[in-house]
Parts: structure tokens; sequence; C-alpha cells
DNA sequence: GCTAGTTTGTGAATGAATTCACAAGCCTGA
DNA sequence: TCAGGCTTGTGAATTCATTCACAAACTAGC
């Protein structure tokens, strides 16, 4: 398969949830033009995001909202139930293990793991906190597919490595850190302090 | 001043995070091929992102950390104490205000602003939950430089455009879902979700 | 069934970002 | 002061992403 940029999967996800807002609406087509309108990019840039996928249009009507909703769910792989750990039962990971989202887009936190003998044991919004200890056993037997990494940015290097032994292939990374991955695994991070720069980058130089 | 690309600007803070590292650590110079294995680029990507703003290295040598890093602070904004509000006080609103990140880095969290009268009047965290009502009076007075949007995914174009003609021009959003803006402004959302689904595509399609 | 009006899908053209490759400059040691 | 060893800074080459532009295909109205 074709290679595929990240700035095309990002837009497949900005699309697939206009499509959902408008099957809620009831509306039957949609044109590229419509997408690129709500999705700040061009029409030309849909079709060709499409495009790589294969053809979903028809010609001079556009595309079936319920048609295209259903390959970009399957395109982006969310046909099925995903099981996500959260390594980390701190601050972040406790916000995350409360957001609906997750749930609501067919994520289920099957567990959170915490190395603070404190927290082991509690619940956090009806997960269970276990003792990092047991994460290579459980991981074995749960067979989660991805983890949310939430730990401080000192220990998240090795925690990344247990989590890539474990055969966990796929990362959102919280930790505000550069993580070194292998080959064969998805590391996202998610990083507030660059965002944050980026804007005061902006702010700086945007009157030069 | 040329055009920068975003990709730029994110490595650059993530040179800047090493150089800190290194600053801690008494090291006194680097070379691009260092800042490059740890940021996961080349060396010649290194020198190039820092070529657009000077020349800051010696040949045969490599960079100073602590000129280099100052240099990086001064292009990325950060010689100064930035003013931040919160829009939203909910879940999200309430974990970025507790977040230590904002000023360890020189963001200072002025206030934080909701409609839910419950909310209003209490504090998040040592601060003060204000009336979405006094908005564009305070950001008047105080001139705040960035406004934090973390509300309702319905009322974030609405609030995004209030925030417009308050007259800030920095908007970190927090709200699923694509914002429109006007030229001057520079907005930067943070969506897990859209990480979420580049994994699951990676799962999907890392086999074909 | 024909015409006018749309909108897709996609090669070709353009534009942007990254990588290559090497001259120029600096440091050290003899 | 000179030679050898590094490392920068940067045009040129390449790779990657976006935009253009148009033939092909469909709908609707008559």
């Amino acid at each position: 398969m074709k290679r595929i940029a990240d700035s095309t999967v990002r837009r497949l996800s900005i699309y697939l949830r206009f499509l959902e807002e408008f099957e809620g609406r009831g509306k039957s087509t949609v044109s590229s033009e419509e997408l690129a309108r709500r999705g700040g990019t061009t029409s030309a840039q849909v079709r060709k995001d499409l495009s790589f996928f294969g053809s979903f249009g028809k010609r001079g009507l556009g595309y079936s909202v319920p048609e295209l909703g259903t390959a970009l769910r399957e395109i982006l792989g969310l046909g099925k139930e995903w099981r996500v750990v959260i390594v980390g039962a701190g601050k972040i990971g406790a916000a995350l293990a409360q957001y609906r989202g997750f749930r609501q887009r067919g994520f289920v936190i099957t567990a959170a793991y915490d190395t603070n003998p404190d927290k082991i044991g509690r619940k956090l919004e009806g997960i269970e906190i276990r003792d990092m200890k047991r994460f290579e056993n459980d991981v074995a037997e749960e067979k989660p597919e991805i983890a949310v990494l939430a730990t401080p940015p000192d220990e998240a290097q090795g925690v990344l490595d247990r989590i890539a032994r474990s055969g966990i292939r796929a990362v959102l990374n919280f930790a505000p850190v550069q993580l070194h991955a292998t080959g064969d695994m998805t590391v996202k991070t998610v990083n507030m302090a660059m965002e944050l720069e980026g804007l005061t980058f902006a702010l700086t130089n945007s009157h030069e």
C-alpha cells in the first residue's frame, strides 16, 4: 500500500466528523466543495485525499453521506472496539480516564497502571488502578492494542520500552519528551508546551 | 520575514528542551548531529532550521549551549511573561488550570470564564472563575495575549468569535471541532480524538 | 433521448520541505 | 605556522504535498 501522509489521515478524521453531523441531520449527500469549506481546505484536496483509498462519489451528485461515513470509519479502523490502557495515574491520566470522547468512539479503557502504592487498588472513574509490576502479565492476557502514556517525563522512555516489549504497537504520549520507538510502533505525542510555543512564536514574529 | 514552516517551529521547541537539559548538566557545547539524534531528525535539518534565524554555531566546534538556548527562547518568544485566560471551566479547563507546565514556561493564567452560575465565583487552583459576561470588559482592561478555549464543541465557534473581537490573537483550542478564524489570528488545536484515529489508522493499515 | 448543469477522479504543474554534498571556517597539537 | 580533523552554513537536488484543470460521468428537465 502506498504510504499515506499524516496530514491526509488527519483530514479524513475531520471529514468523518462532518459526515456524522450530517448523518444526524438526515442530509443524504455532500459534495467535496462542501466538505472542503467546513474543513478549511479545498475541494481538490478532499477528492485527492479520498482517491488514495478508492472512489466513493458519484459524478454530478457528490458523496452519499452514510456510504462515505462507513468507508471512512473503515479506513480509519473505527469499525471495531479498541482496548486502551493508561500508564500513569497522575493528573493527566486521571483527566483522560474521565474523558468521554474515548468510549464515544469505540475505545474502551481496560485498566490504568501506576507505581505509587497509595494509588494502586483505587479506582478512577470505574477503572481499576493496578500495580505497574503486573503490566506485562496483564497485557499478555488481556491484549490491549493501545497504550496511553501519562507518566512523568523522566520515566516516559523507560515505560515506552516496556510497552514496546509487551507487544503493544500504538502509543498516545502525553509526556512532554521526545520518545524513540522502534520501527513497527506508532507513537503520537500530544504536547501542549509545544503548541503554546507555536503561539508565542506567531505572536512574537508576526509583525516583521 | 520569510514564512517559517510550522514543522520548523515545533522542532525548535524540541531543540530548546534538549538545550535546557544540557544546561542543567553543565554541558557547554553541542553539535547539530547530537541535537538531531536526540530529536529524531537529521543534522542537516537542525542546521537548516536554525539558518532561517541566523548563524549560531562555530564551525568545527558546534553550538554553545547557553547561547543557542538564549537565541531559541528569543525566537520562540519565551523571553517575556504571557498572560493566559481559560474560557470554559469544565473538566478540561480544570485540568489545564492545574497544569504546571504553564507557569514553568512563563505563562500566567489570569482568569477562567464560564457561563454556569454554579461555577462562577468559585476558584480553580487559585484561579478565579468569572462570569463570561465580563469577558470583553476584562480583556480590554487586563490585556491577556492568549486564550485557551475549553468549551463544549457546539459553543466553540461562537466563543472564538468573541475572543477574536476582544482583540486576543492567539488561541489554544481543546474543543474537538474545526474552527474558522480570521487571518490575523493563530489558532492551534489539540484534538485527542484525531490523534487516536491516527493510531487506529496505522494499526489497521500497517499490514498491507 | 437530448441538452444543460453539476461534480467527481486524476494526471500534470506547482509549491513546500527535506536531504545532499561540499566549501568555508575553526580548533588542536606539533 | 601549518596540517589534520571536525562541524557549520547553504545552494542544489530531491522528495513529498497541494493545487490546477479538464475529461468523464451522472442528474434533471423537457
